[in-house]
DNA sequence: AACATACATTTGTATATACAATTATTGTAA
DNA sequence: TTACAATAATTGTATATACAAATGTATGTT
């Protein structure tokens, strides 16, 4: 390896880093904030985003494992996040007549209506966090993350 | 407010919590990885990012505060995250002797070993997850969250 | 039918995190 | 100098998370 490669190699190495610490740093930087409007309604982020997948199903029910698969942190514990939703009464947990192993998870309409308030509260919550960005910035953004992950 | 506001509006939003979710989703994927690497090492994230600036620091010992203000994720408990590191023996605290309030924190020399050994893996890891993202895009990616983040 | 295997979820348990309360020390105003 | 507030770190405790093991159910093989 040439010096040059070596260099170039070298600033690879270090903007990589600063960059996987930068996502992270920023991912933290909006927890914090979402976190904060979430409280008041005793609700984590992931409950959160629970509620958001059900709702997306439209009345369809989802199974733990379907909910498991499209959250954001996977490595939470999906079987007891839905029994504090549960036991808030926002979503419903039955068994599921054709296939006994599955749960099937429906959410409430007390569910819905929370959802409901806080889509306007999160929206704008998202928007001030985002706002030294413009639109085509926040393309250029997601791009560049869909990019990151995808292919891999 | 007129039809094209509203929509522009209701789009705007759309992107904001897309965006908020990509971030979120990409950190998780990112720290899993991280995580992996560093497991074997019985370490993990923010104690290796407590390792690293502690190592900034070129001898010169840190407070408690210090590392907690530096740290990606400002709510960990610094206090146990350390009398970790001094259990391994990678770091050592002495209680400051001008402010005896203060804690001063110190990278050892088999912390230090330990940092040197992980940095060519950490960021071989690095440059890994980022291998679809070019040189450009990856400054691009820098700018755009570092935007997103100052002048809040 | 009996058995092994795969699947879906739950449970156990150790560790980590969040956050409030406490302790110890220092700074400062009356 | 005493009293009170401010600072720095630690501790207590409830909850959350990670991960392995266990449970119950279904499917496939001989």
């Amino acid at each position: 390896m040439d010096i040059d490669t070596a260099i170039k190699t070298i600033h690879k190495m270090a903007i990589s880093t600063k960059t996987v610490i930068n996502i992270m740093y920023t991912s933290r930087h909006i927890e914090e904030s979402a976190n904060a409007v979430l409280k008041p309604y005793d609700l984590t982020i992931p409950q959160y985003n629970v509620l958001r997948i059900l709702r997306g199903q439209r009345g369809k029910p989802a199974n733990l494992s379907t909910i498991q698969e499209r959250m954001v942190d996977k490595n939470s514990n999906t079987t007891r996040l839905v029994d504090k939703l549960v036991k808030k009464g926002w979503v419903e947990r039955t068994v599921c007549a054709a296939n006994r192993r599955k749960v099937e998870i429906i959410i409430t309409k007390p569910g819905l209506k929370i959802l409901k308030v806080l889509d306007p509260i999160m929206e704008g919550n998202n928007s001030n966090i985002l706002k030294n960005l413009s639109e085509e910035q926040l393309v250029l953004l997601n791009r560049l993350l869909d990019t990151l992950r995808n292919h891999n």
